[in-house]
DNA sequence: AAAATAAAGGTACAATCGTTCACTTATATT
DNA sequence: AATATAAGTGAACGATTGTACCTTTATTTT
């Protein structure tokens, strides 16, 4: 019985990538067809609906697999992050990770603003987890145990965001073919500012 | 002959501004169709090209009138911003923008990652060009003399990025309700707490 | 081996799409 | 007042869309 279900996975699979490719053509989720999806697939149109049952259904399928491979990235970069230089090579995680899956990121990238609405929520939401996952992480470090917990989530918010604007400059950079190193640059050290900011934070008003 | 030339402006504003309310609705522009756009303006299909040859160029004509909007916004921020609280103050004047002028906003927002490349890429060399412009400001100021240009973009980048951040939740806000005091408070912290890393900041390495 | 199941293929249809072309009609020019 | 210009209308086209319904085909279960 797992030979047809590997099958199935298969081009669900298929469908999944076939939506990343044609939005990498530069049209947003929301302007792919159902029709164009499932020809790029290899499906028959009708096909379609033995997976999902519309595109939105779709899009929060492919949202919710970007996530995860988001989320993946996020506990690989932890990781490396524990010694000493932790902006720096946290930074050369990410960007090796976003190079590694340009696609996953450029749907995150673009649809968390300009999807439909529930494809929007639903990446809204997963990086609010993000950012109070990050603002546990912080609360561990000692020079931040002074912090209260609104001001660490304001601070991994900061972090998370400015994060994001490397990633999608980032994507934007793997086409017009800018300087990496300049961008990497930029963001390690701002993440440098803010970690300095935060050393001479006062937490009271 | 000005009578001919202000209708058709009229109409052709009347364009813009149904393409503006129909994104309000939830689809991304790249989701709009030509005709759909007509039908709101109150205009027959084929009208449409009396006006613009084609979807792409009302996006881009809309990145325009939205980035114009937008600058004069910055001016008046930067103008109100020259006292002592400037924080709170250019905080407080964008948010009043962003709730007078909601849907230029939000084109802004959702197609600078989202939209087709032409309009994402207008949007993107607009939004350096803030970026320049915040950096000459910066130099300007006493605390910031010892810093590189490359340094104070930097930190412009940063600035504006979160600042953009605020107005995507914002507007994101609008329907969903929850409390901008929280949101203008987090943005108030995160750019005292850049404030206060950019003073400590030394740029040399 | 036979029957059941379900993924994929095929046909069909009404709706919508972008675009063409010829037309009215109101303004501007002569 | 006659003519020219151009914004807006209306019909028509071929293409594409989402979806319903039925058939084929390969796997699973009996």
């Amino acid at each position: 019985m797992a030979l047809r279900e590997e099958k199935k996975l298969q081009t669900r699979h298929a469908l999944i990538e076939a939506a990343l490719t044609l939005m990498h053509e530069g049209v947003g989720f929301s302007g792919l067809s159902l029709r164009e999806v499932a020809r790029q697939a290899g499906l028959v149109p009708t096909g379609f609906y033995r997976h999902f049952p519309d595109m939105e259904a779709l899009g929060l399928n492919i949202a919710a697999e970007s996530c995860q491979t988001l989320r993946r990235m996020m506990r690989e970069v932890r990781v490396r992050a524990q010694g000493g230089a932790a902006v720096n090579e946290s930074v050369r995680t990410l960007v090796v990770f976003i190079r590694e899956q340009p696609l996953y990121f450029e749907f995150l990238a673009r649809e968390r603003a300009g999807g439909p609405p529930s494809v929007r929520q639903a990446i809204h939401t997963e990086i609010r987890h993000f950012v109070a996952e990050l603002s546990e992480d912080l609360q561990k470090w000692p020079a931040f145990h002074r912090f209260p917990v609104e001001d660490l989530a304001m601070l991994a918010d900061l972090v998370v965001n400015t994060v994001i604007h490397l990633a999608l400059d980032l994507l934007a950079m793997l086409q017009d073919e800018e300087d990496e190193e300049v961008l990497v640059n930029r963001t390690t050290k701002q993440l440098r500012l803010i970690m300095l900011g935060a050393l001479n934070w006062h937490p009271e008003k």
